[in-house]
DNA sequence: CCTAATTGCTCTAGCAGCTATAGCTTCAAG
DNA sequence: CTTGAAGCTATAGCTGCTAGAGCAATTAGG
């Protein structure tokens, strides 16, 4: 049995972000000791140790929910925990993309400034004016 | 003379942004007509295409700050304007390195998966032990 | 056994950077 | 003159935490 200290250790999961989980019901409440202290058992460690390591790919909360729920369940097919990793790995590339593209304009940007006075920097001109880039690059990353 | 509307679609920034941008003092107050709507001059326009232009190149708020205020001082050397935009690209390579390690991950995870059932799925199984991985990719995208 | 440091508890508020809603006023077109 | 779009303010919500206040419980040392 673990405090939350130590799953915290055991996990890399800091502990506020434990009990975060825990009050958005990502994680069951554990049961406490006679102190009222979380105690937590090896399935608790297994499944934020699941949580850490979807979190650490990008997975974002809601998909990791639908993650757990289908881990849950082991006769199932997986083929919907397969479509949820390949949804994310085409939001991977697709912010690689995206991030490569900015790269290029900045890179750009940052090569051509010669260290002059304000009035003619190439980065706050190109900045100030979308017309000098060589690509579009419009939405977030 | 521009009403926020029209700002809006010349500058491709929503209205509520607009006004979420003057509210934190990233746009100045424009000055109102008789029926208290907003009109925006060409200074305005401009000032708010570069924040926009900056925001796709994925600068933080705080960071468009500085670089308005630089760009307002034309005699001033451009040294720190240039260093916030090597920042940045050093911030996007180290964010692209990392998506890019995600990426491998995940596609080996679901080249992995057979589309059985939930009992031995790679994706889940390696979601939940990191072992599995080939490198660390620890921290945050 | 007592004390001090550490860890734990709950609750609330804050971060970035917006977006959405409610309930109203003003403006432009027909 | 009326109707619908666009504007206004103010407040709350989004993701995924993080920080703080003000306590109770536990643990290590003396």
């Amino acid at each position: 049995m673990l405090t939350i200290g130590k799953l915290s250790q055991a996990t890399g999961v800091k502990v506020p972000t434990i009990r975060y989980y825990e009050q958005i019901g990502l994680l069951p409440s554990p049961d406490r000791s006679r102190g009222n202290q979380r105690l937590y058992d090896k399935a608790a460690l297994d499944r934020l140790s699941f949580i850490r390591h979807s979190r650490d790919l990008g997975f974002p909360l809601d998909a990791i929910r639908e993650l757990l729920g289908l881990a849950d369940d082991p006769g199932r097919s997986c083929t919907a925990a397969d479509e949820i990793a390949r949804r994310q790995l085409e939001q991977v590339n697709a912010r690689i993309a995206r991030l490569m593209a900015l790269r290029d304009e900045l890179g750009r940007m940052v090569r051509q400034c010669s260290n002059g006075t304000v009035a003619d920097c190439r980065v706050l001109e190109v900045l100030g004016n979308h017309a000098f880039c060589a690509h579009d690059h419009a939405g977030r990353a």
